[in-house]
RNA sequence: GCGCUCGUAGCUCAGUCGGACAGAGCAUCGGUUUCCGGUACCGAAGGCCGGGGGUUCGAAUCCUCCCGAGCGCACCA
């Protein structure tokens, strides 16, 4: 519809005159119904540029717009305010519109937007060395959605996970697992005590890593080592067996969490690879033939100031050992050599620095860097009543994400994180969790959804049989009416979401849905009117439900029968 | 000091490309049930859209300055 009216307003412009061919037309869905299906500013906007009254433009568009316009699909074109055309659909492509909907069922709000182009969604990528928290749930839940998202509007979806199992990090991991390990196999181990930053401290096995992993995890990794080997591993100096050790097992956890929200991914890419096949080195040689790289102190410095930066930025360590920077540059370029027409990044806040580097050396390196989004989010603060929550990774004395979806519940949590704008700073406070998620919004979206399933039931009950083929424009109530605009909505909310990179525009979506329903159940009884009459509104529940269902389904979301 | 993201109702947040009287949920107060799920529906109250200046026919939205919050500005990731 949208289209349509689009071109017949084009053809209008062009026979004004003076109207530049390549005027941007705007449509927009009005708040007000009063103020029609669809409306133009269009004649304000020209208002400037043809020097003439923007009421008198808004009279002719309309006229020469209504002898064009075919009478099955728009019912009225008329002019308010100051200049806006206010456009109403006819009853018709209403009923049309809702008969696709339900002969489309499970597949109805997918579209082919995308064109079947191939894109990669990376996200959660946390490094394996505990467990998720919060804030990966953040990434991980929007970096699902998006993919779908994608999906549903037409693009052929790979959700990747990057981890870095090369750096620094991964070997204080497997330092903390030996230390725990050797003072398992020794009892009488000499300890050590650790000053963390808060001026706690704690008593740690001798050979603990200063700026080692506390947590308890750590100590259960040892102990399956110390149960399986027994004091063997002392021997070795190796710190292979540990980091292997601990990596396959906060793996296993991290991807039993995800499983619980529903997230699966289609493939894993780790760091280590990227040098094993020599890419890094690659990076760091096209760099350098680019002119961008140069030696001082002992290490190897990127010219970010030549990408506007107020400082330059260090690729290789003194110690020899490249930052993440350059393995994140090849681990892309594998993207690119991969053939990917979109490439999504979701990153915390954090890293709002740092990408544009990575995005520059790909520019500098030949790469299209244009085709990589990067979807930043704000980090997501805990709270405990009025006191935050201290978090750190190291102690381990966080919420995890798995103490999160105990607590109020997979659903919940997905909802949570997608009710609101990536943009966002979430605050949570823990101690209203559950009381919270009582009253979250998720539930009045299902509640919708199983009182259809109910009436549906009722229906079988009291041996009411519809057909499909009822007489849709039987329905006329106001609140059907709104309804079945309320879900003709829904390709287009979902474009719109996928388009931003927006997901929380769906779960908006979805309540005016909910909303609508609820208002045509309150307002019409289904079961027990006539039956020509209940036969077209059963149909209509049923088209919210599909709606609701797809809605929640893309969100990643459970669609309960009952609750 | 510099950069990024923000600041909208008591609280948590929407607000499309600059458009019509600024919205929702929760909380508060009031109303609705012989009938398909009242976990619902209807209504009331609640706003200097952080503040000043500017652009525009029109600004919560764009520009600028100020105030406030979070996050960066590592030879950590």
């Amino acid at each position: 519809m949208r289209d349509y009216l689009q071109a017949q307003l084009r053809a209008v412009l062009d026979t004004l005159g003076d109207v530049p061919p390549d005027f941007e037309i705007a449509l927009e869905t009005p708040d007000r119904p009063e103020h029609g299906d669809l409306a133009t500013n269009t004649a304000l906007r020209l208002g400037s540029v043809l020097d003439d009254n923007p009421r008198a433009i808004a009279e002719t568009i309309a006229e020469r717009l209504r002898e064009r316009v075919d009478p099955a699909r728009i019912q009225s074109v008329e002019v308010a305010g100051p200049g806006f055309i206010n456009v109403r659909f006819a009853q018709d492509y209403l009923f049309d519109g809702l008969a696709d909907l339900l002969a489309q069922g499970d597949a109805y709000g997918r579209s082919d937007a995308g064109d079947g182009q191939r894109a990669l969604v990376e996200y959660v990528s946390a490094n394996p060395t505990g467990p998720l928290t919060v804030g990966h749930g953040r990434n991980a839940v929007l970096g699902d959605t998006i993919a779908t998202l994608l999906d549903w509007t037409g693009y052929d979806v790979t959700r990747e996970y990057y981890y870095n199992d090369a750096g620094r990090q991964m070997r204080v991991l497997a330092q903390s697992v030996r230390a725990r390990y050797e003072a398992l196999a020794t009892p009488d181990l000499d300890t050590k005590t650790l000053t963390l930053d808060d001026d706690t401290t704690v008593e740690v096995p001798e050979g603990f890593p200063e700026d080692g992993y506390l947590g308890e995890y750590i100590t259960d990794i040892a102990r399956s080592l110390y149960d399986e080997h027994g004091a063997k591993l002392l021997t070795t100096e190796s710190l292979t067996p540990f980091q292997e050790a601990a990596e396959e097992a906060i793996f296993a956890d991290i991807e039993a969490t995800l499983a619980q929200l529903n997230i699966e991914m289609d493939a894993f890419a780790d760091e280590q690879s990227l040098h094993d096949e020599g890419r890094v080195e690659a990076v760091l040689d096209g760099l350098t033939e680019a002119g961008l790289t140069y030696e001082e102190d002992g290490a190897l410095w990127l010219k970010t100031t030549a990408f506007g930066k107020d400082q330059d930025t260090v690729l290789v360590k003194t110690s020899g050992e490249p930052t993440y920077r350059t393995p994140d540059i090849a681990y892309h370029i594998t993207k690119f050599e991969r053939d990917y027409d979109l490439m999504i990044d979701i990153l915390g806040a954090d890293h709002h620095a740092a990408y544009p580097d990575v995005l520059n050396a790909l520019d500098a390196l030949g790469y299209d860097a244009d085709r990589v989004d990067v979807v930043l989010y704000q980090f997501v603060t805990l709270v405990r009543g009025d006191e935050p929550v201290k978090m750190s990774t190291r102690r381990a004395n966080y919420v995890t994400l798995d103490d999160l979806i105990e607590k109020v519940g997979a659903d919940v949590t997905r909802f949570f994180f997608l009710m609101r704008s990536p943009d966002t700073h979430l605050n949570f406070d823990l101690e209203l969790a559950e009381e919270e998620s009582e009253k979250n919004p998720v539930f009045y979206l299902q509640y919708a959804h199983a009182r259809i399933c109910s009436v549906v039931d009722k229906a079988e009950e009291v041996g009411f049989s519809y057909d499909e083929d009822a007489d849709l424009s039987l329905l006329t109530h106001e609140a059907e009416i709104a309804l079945i605009k309320e879900l003709l909505r829904f390709p287009k909310a979902l474009r719109d979401a996928a388009d931003a990179r927006a997901p929380h525009l769906v779960p908006n979506y979805l309540e005016d849905v909910a909303t609508a329903f609820s208002q045509f159940y309150d307002n019409c009884q289904i079961i027990g009117v006539d039956d020509d009459l209940a036969t077209a509104r059963m149909q209509l529940a049923l088209a919210a439900k599909t709606v609701l269902k797809n809605g929640l389904t893309v969100l990643g979301l459970s669609a309960p029968r009952q609750m």
